[in-house]
DNA sequence: ACTTAACCGAGACGGTACGTCCTGTCTTTTC
DNA sequence: GAAAAGACAGGACGTACCGTCTCGGTTAAGT
């Protein structure tokens, strides 16, 4: 995996059990004591594992806890294979959203995310490992269902995809990382209104008409 | 100052060259070492200071770092008064993201900012004193300034404009702090556009007609 | 204490209580499990104590073990202020090799005193301390009794004290250390003998006419 | 060899040039680095032999420099068949004498047998092993050295010649193990006269009248 | 002016975790 | 089937900081 090979290390030789007892116990660790108190000690031994199994194949916690979500995405097998797709983008985005909504907000998830976030935002190597093995894949995923809207005439011909991700996703992780503000289903609806119709006001006869078409 | 009061310390006899030191000092090595290297036993020694005068006025060498925040926002006296207002929402707020993008690209705040962005992240405690100290005041002068725009007409009349801030800012700080592309002007104005024209495509004789841009 | 003192530390806030818990779990341990498995963190635990307290103010866990021996030969105060002397040389070293086969036999005391010995072995600073503190004192104790034996007429006039009580001790010492035979108090008495009278044959009418005087 | 055979190893199939390898490489490495920090792992590196060929064959690192000294005695062939005998023992004590201060003294031995000395001292298995191979043919060289002179008249004829031994060479093996003083010519002689003579005046006339040289 | 109480610098202390090194065992592959 | 190679669980190393705790020495109040 990307971020676990090093210099001397014979993968061939690794033990597998370690390596998975690892990255669970790292991933349940986190969620009980936080990531400030996680600590590589502390995963070596709920994991039955010496320290020095953990510092032959990864390079800092933020590496281990990063490979946990990999391994966690990767058995969560299947992978929803893409958005739903209505027709009605708007109702759409919404689901998403919300689903999204719920998952930062589920405790079991919320502290090792806010851990990798921040490990991410701090480690720029790590980072480039998370834009191309857990983000790109999900962004793909966005990038079709914004094509597909697009080419049915609800989305403007001229519109950058990026951006329009930018703009959906944005705030939403922005104010659960920075707790701005809470973060509900009725907000994830908001954003998507908002950012679908823009700030500026609509003519009249209205923008949206063409909407579920 | 919000953070600092404690139980028993007794502030009136507060030595203020120390807590200036030790204020300075946390944010110049936060600069130098980044936040995972930054002790407050370095601050103390930078600063002249006992370990202890440290603990006895804050709780956390978040709260130091946050503190170091507020002294520098106050120092760099004045603040503006309020966002630029040329009566050209679109260019005035190319002008501010233009100017946000600036700051956090800069060597010497992007170290110390992301420090403080991800210990809000782990701290509800510090995060609620950092919307109130730092985050409402700016968050005020956006609004006012939105909301000038509003009554010119220039945004929707039932536009909700914590959405609308969230919508235009969040994607920025988004981007900056997982570095999921590059920070870059051309990318603020194109937030600000998307943003202001939302996604969906406009009718050609719609609204304030700048669509497409 | 001679060993003890380090460039930085600061003696006069040192926790007495804290330095005679070390040294005691020191002596202690090394009877238990021997000098090879005695560790720093071991002696730490035993001693409710920081590890850095030990590396503070010891340099090795030799240096720690010969201050044990310090303080208890400091302890074990008094210290006899002289060897036996009843006028009969032979006797009283008979008697004084004796206890010390005694000492060196005792599980107790052999454990801790080899570990001393051998760390002594290997570390040039820590035998000179060891002569200084431990041995010189002793050393004198004997040099006056072989000098009153002197003056009495019961040792040869040019004869160097020195060598004569590495030529007393010296063989019951290394065959301590190297096991190379049984350590008992006959084996002493015959030391004592043999030295005394030297290897060669005496004159018929006896060297020793005129012991007892 | 007697240390090294373990219970599951067939010598037959064993490889001497890795048996060589690694007996060179922990005499090397004992002179380089000191007791304390040689290691199986070193030792294994430098000879180029996996670690586990060094667990086959030996129980412990202090058996590997055991087999070393006796490779090293066995190739340094030839063995001198007997101590000089000249007739005159105090001489040819003296020059036995001189050569093994010269030996201790040298810097290519010297770590290397405070090694095997202070692993003796906490082994008594290797202790056994050392009486045994290298130790007792280095004794009956001396025995059959004092059993001449004895027979001429030169050493009382009811010595023990145990004890003369440990009398002439305890107190220099003590000397170079505690470095309790100077180890030269000089004090080799001193030993041998003074052992000879015994610590007791001589009747002028007495033994062979070379007392008080 | 004289206590007196808190602040302050300094830094020792009992701890925890670090990241490294080595132990002795095990397994895989090569000769 | 011995040997080279090296991963592994375990554990000690010596270091760095944690947060707490004295220890003098200022430094302002409150008498």
């Amino acid at each position: 995996m990307t971020t676990e090979r090093r210099a001397t290390a014979n993968a061939a030789r690794r033990k597998e059990t370690s390596r998975r007892a690892i990255l669970t116990s790292a991933f349940e660790l986190v969620q009980e004591v936080g990531y400030v108190k996680l600590t590589i000690e502390g995963i070596a031994a709920r994991a039955g594992v010496g320290k020095q199994t953990i510092y032959r194949w990864w390079p800092s916690k933020g590496a281990v806890l990063f490979d946990a979500f990999l391994m966690l995405s990767e058995d969560g097998a299947g992978e929803p294979a893409a958005l739903p797709d209505t027709g009605d983008l708007e109702a759409d985005l919404k689901t998403v959203l919300r689903a999204t909504v719920a998952e930062l907000t589920d405790p079991r998830y919320d502290e090792p995310m806010r851990a990798l976030a921040t490990e991410i935002a701090h480690d720029p190597e790590l980072a480039a490992a998370y834009l191309e093995r857990l983000d790109a894949p999900l962004k793909e995923l966005k990038r079709q269902r914004l094509r597909s809207a697009q080419r049915a005439g609800q989305l403007a011909d001229d519109l950058d995809l990026d951006v329009a991700m930018d703009l959906i996703w944005g705030p939403l992780l922005n104010r659960w990382l920075q707790r701005t503000g809470p973060l509900t289903a009725e907000y994830a609806d908001r954003v998507v209104t908002t950012s679908l119709n823009g700030l500026r006001p609509r003519s009249p006869e209205g923008g949206s008409a063409r909407a579920g078409a």
